[in-house]
DNA sequence: AGCACGCCGACT
DNA sequence: GTCGGCGTGCTC
């Protein structure tokens, strides 16, 4: 007898394991999809993780109910990495599976209530809720478990389809469905009978009673002649004929409808890629120090100034790479995949290239897992989750902007770097990793520093542009004089004059959305909250709506102080990119605004849509947050004000500085990308900020070299690494108690390296109230591990004492 | 994550 | 007295 150890898609802290029935035994594999039974109904989809012949003694093992697929969904390298994942980052390996394979593979069962015939139609002796359901039942036929919930108003509803099933109302039945649809399209096809001139000429005499047919078949036959194949959407486009003019040549047996699949995703397969650019010799020299970094290392940071050509270098790689018959993975953060950058590498990969991010439909992720699988998609560009495709033979792996902090998936688990794990994954392969960045992350040039990376640099912009010339603006001091017109400068003010009148644009930087962020009485100070959150609440103004940044809950506005009870006493404080805008339209009438945060661009269409429009000039003033600060080129832009520097260099976080320094330079280096020197203005209250003097003088080195000391003398990244714990309830009290019995539980193991715990600055989200701690651990692999271990264990041991059962702890591994 | 079971308050 | 609320525990 066989036994299959499985993944299953759910936060379970080990796998279980099924016996594999004898006639299964041949179909399944390790990675193999297998659908099992959970507890006493419940179907769902898992992964076989291995297969043995050892019997568990403990308990009985269910039969598998199936073998999902012919060939297994995912390598073994996958499991490998999922395994990785899960111990590194804390987790399970269901809440990896759950992240990485596409919905639409990991189908699980719905329960459906179908309506019992026999029982016929006399509801009597049914109380209300039975009645209900009994009802909609009779009409309806089957109901899922969400439609009973709806009816009935309530989420418990389970009592009452036990009753009803004692009473033979209703029968239940599991649906295990596949989600994965393939795409298919209608193509129209004549009959082969009228292929000879002589019979289509005889066609044309029998449709000459039929005008609209006669003009059908005109068009098809115009289609296949310009196109090869005749979609039938299109025919009818063309022909301006309905469905059912069409069918009638089907009746006639003239044409027929051939139904065929189509990829949703193409795929190109293998064939060599020719990337027809010149390198500059700036660019060739840096290639070539690549080439000889690989030689000895597996991971190189690429340090190339804004504009330097990065992308350029990528792409010699990738063609190496795909040349010699490798898969290439390129990630870049989710806001930086533009539809720029993928037309930029589409030009040279074709359909080589494959896209994958959050905002794919379910049916096209299975489609670009399967093509990645086979290895027919050898290129994909892709945000975070991408690095979980299963790549069969990958060679290279490229993180773009790799100091950017949203390649750490924050929620749900698994909380992963996608560049520490791209790391771990590439290393299976014996695949190279390059890091790119402009500002690279202070732990990537401390490791390329030390030896572990390899560093190549490229301190010259492409096509000898010169970097923007930096100027700050003291806010105190035109403050004082009073020079400020709302939040610009006269300085600010003017050079957006010169930059208009030039027929340049603008970028206006701010790193808060909506109009104020808060609101506040000028009689007793009092500010609204959010009723789920220790937060302030933002003030939109367009939709005239207070909003909760935590949760997103939002709220009326308010006329009436809450604590003193004065009227109309409430004015907006502090100010977003709504006021920003606004103000603009106000001293700027005649120049084309446009805003470009999470509110103005909702959706993925709309974000491009502003892309282009800027690209094309349509836009002269463009004010935004860290979204316009990512993976755009704009030629003509010359300018670019950030308005508050200090909102920036004031957060209480040990990598501010380093994050203030990134963001400015990057956002600096959207100017002047192509003709003349760009100009940045930053505004600012505290002028000698260390940071701002690194800005102005674009000297990244001086920063790194500033901050690793700090970081060295306090204890931080890149000299330990970070563990932070939060712990979650919704009373404060038992939060706060279970936090201390854990922190006195680890302290002795831990001493001085724990710290907390405490609440975090907002102290309570989505009602539940926090309490966190951070843990420092020595840079040594095996410490690291064991107080994982020793952490799991004090967590298991919290959550055995009843009172903290419920308390939430979420430990959150390398956290930035 | 479901879902069942079991223990207490508010209704017929 | 029962219903039905939710806390608690288990699923191979």
């Amino acid at each position: 007898m066989k036994f299959a150890d499985v993944i299953l898609p759910l936060a379970l802290p080990k796998n279980y394991t099924y016996a594999v029935p004898p006639e299964m035994e041949d179909a399944v594999q390790v990675g193999s999809r297998v659908a099992v039974q959970l507890g006493k109904q419940k179907k769902y989809t898992g992964i076989v993780k291995a297969v043995h012949g050892m019997a568990p003694l403990e308990y009985k093992t269910k039969p598998l109910l199936d073998v999902l697929d012919r060939d297994p969904v995912v390598y073994p390298n996958q499991l490998l990495l999922w395994q990785w994942l899960a111990s590194y980052y804390m987790c399970t390996e269901g809440e990896v599976l759950n992240a990485a394979l596409p919905a639409h593979l990991k189908l699980s069962s719905e329960t459906l209530l179908l309506f019992n015939d026999a029982f016929g139609d006399d509801f009597t002796g049914l109380d209300d809720s039975e009645y209900l359901i009994a009802e909609a039942l009779h009409i309806r036929k089957e109901l899922r478990i969400e439609e009973v919930q709806l009816i009935l108003d309530k989420s418990d509803v389970y009592s009452v389809i036990k009753k009803l099933i004692e009473k033979n109302v209703l029968l239940v039945y599991e649906e295990l469905k596949e989600v994965y649809k393939e795409k298919k399209e209608n193509y129209v096809q004549l009959h082969e009978h009228y292929a000879a001139e002589e019979q289509l000429a005889g066609l044309f005499n029998e449709l000459g009673k039929a005008p609209k047919q006669m003009e059908l078949l005109l068009a098809y036959l115009h289609l296949l002649k310009t196109q090869g194949s005749v979609l039938q959407s299109e025919l009818l486009k063309k022909s301006g004929a309905s469905a059912a003019q069409l069918k009638g040549l089907v009746d006639k047996n003239v044409v027929w409808i051939e139904k065929r699949t189509v990829d949703r995703v193409p795929g190109a397969g293998k064939a060599d890629a020719q990337v027809d650019f010149v390198l500059s010799p700036a660019q060739e020299k840096a290639l070539a120090e690549l080439h000889h970094c690989f030689e000895s290392k597996q991971v190189t940071l690429l340090h190339g100034i804004t504009s330097s050509g990065k992308t350029q270098l990528y792409m010699k790689l990738i063609e190496e790479h795909v040349n010699s018959g490798k898969q290439v993975l390129y990630l870049l953060p989710e806001i930086a995949l533009t539809a720029q950058i993928i037309r930029r590498l589409q030009k040279h990969f074709g359909k080589k290239i494959g896209i994958y991010h959050s905002r794919f439909s379910n049916n096209e992720r299975v489609e670009i897992w399967n093509k990645v699988k086979t290895g027919e998609l050898q290129i994909v560009l892709g945000a975070r989750s991408s690095l979980l495709l299963p790549f069969r033979d990958l060679g290279l792996i490229i993180l773009d902007e790799e100091h950017d902090a949203s390649f750490k998936q924050q929620d749900p688990a698994p909380r992963y770097h996608a560049r520490d794990s791209a790391i771990y994954y590439a290393g299976l392969f014996g695949a190279k990793v390059l890091l790119g960045s402009a500002t690279p992350a202070l732990e990537s040039y401390f490791n390329a520093q030390q030896g572990k990376y390899g560093l190549v640099e490229l301190t010259e912009r492409f096509g000898g542009v010169a970097m923007p010339a930096i100027e700050i603006i003291d806010l105190k001091k035109e403050q004082a004089e009073k020079t400020m017109q709302e939040n610009f400068t006269p300085q600010l003010r003017n050079a957006i004059g010169v930059s208009l009148a030039d027929n340049k644009q603008v970028i206006l930087f701010q790193n808060r959305r909506g109009y104020a962020p808060f609101l506040m009485c000028t009689t007793c100070g009092w500010i609204p909250n959010c009723q789920n959150c220790d937060v302030s609440l933002t003030y939109h103004r367009n939709q005239d709506k207070l909003q909760c940044h935590y949760c997103g809950t939002r709220y009326p506005y308010v006329h009436t102080c809450a604590a003193c009870g004065s009227s109309n006493t409430l004015v907006p404080k502090n100010f977003g990119t709504e006021k920003i805008e606004d103000d603009l339209i106000q001293v700027f009438p005649k120049a084309r605004i446009a805003r470009m945060d999470m509110d103005a661009v909702r959706n993925k269409d709309s974000h491009n849509k502003m892309i282009q429009l800027l690209e094309q000039q349509g836009i002269d003033i463009l004010v935004g947050t860290q979204m316009v600060v990512k993976g755009l080129d704009f030629d003509n832009v010359n300018l670019i004000g950030i308005l508050s520097a200090d909102s920036l260099l004031s957060f209480p976080d040990f990598r501010v500085n380093e994050r203030a320094f990134q963001l400015m330079e990057q956002v600096a280096g959207r100017a002047g990308r192509r003709d003349g020197q760009g100009k940045v203005i930053i505004q600012a209250s505290n002028t000698r900020h260390p940071i701002l003097h690194f800005v102005t003088t674009h000297d990244y080195k001086g920063m790194y070299a500033a901050e690793v000391a700090e970081r060295q003398r306090f204890g931080y990244p890149p000299f330990y690494r970070l563990l932070k714990i939060t712990m979650k309830h919704k009373q404060q009290q038992v939060v706060e108690q279970a936090a201390h019995i854990l922190s006195n539980w680890l302290r002795p193991h831990i001493g001085a390296n724990l710290v907390g715990p405490a609440a975090p600055l907002v102290g309570r989200v989505r009602t539940y109230y926090l309490q966190e701690m951070l843990i420092k651990l020595p840079r040594d692999t095996k410490v690291i591990a064991q107080t994982k271990q020793l952490l799991r264990e004090h967590f298991t041991k919290l959550q055995a004492e009843k009172q903290y059962r419920s308390v939430l702890i979420v430990p959150d591994v390398d956290p930035v």
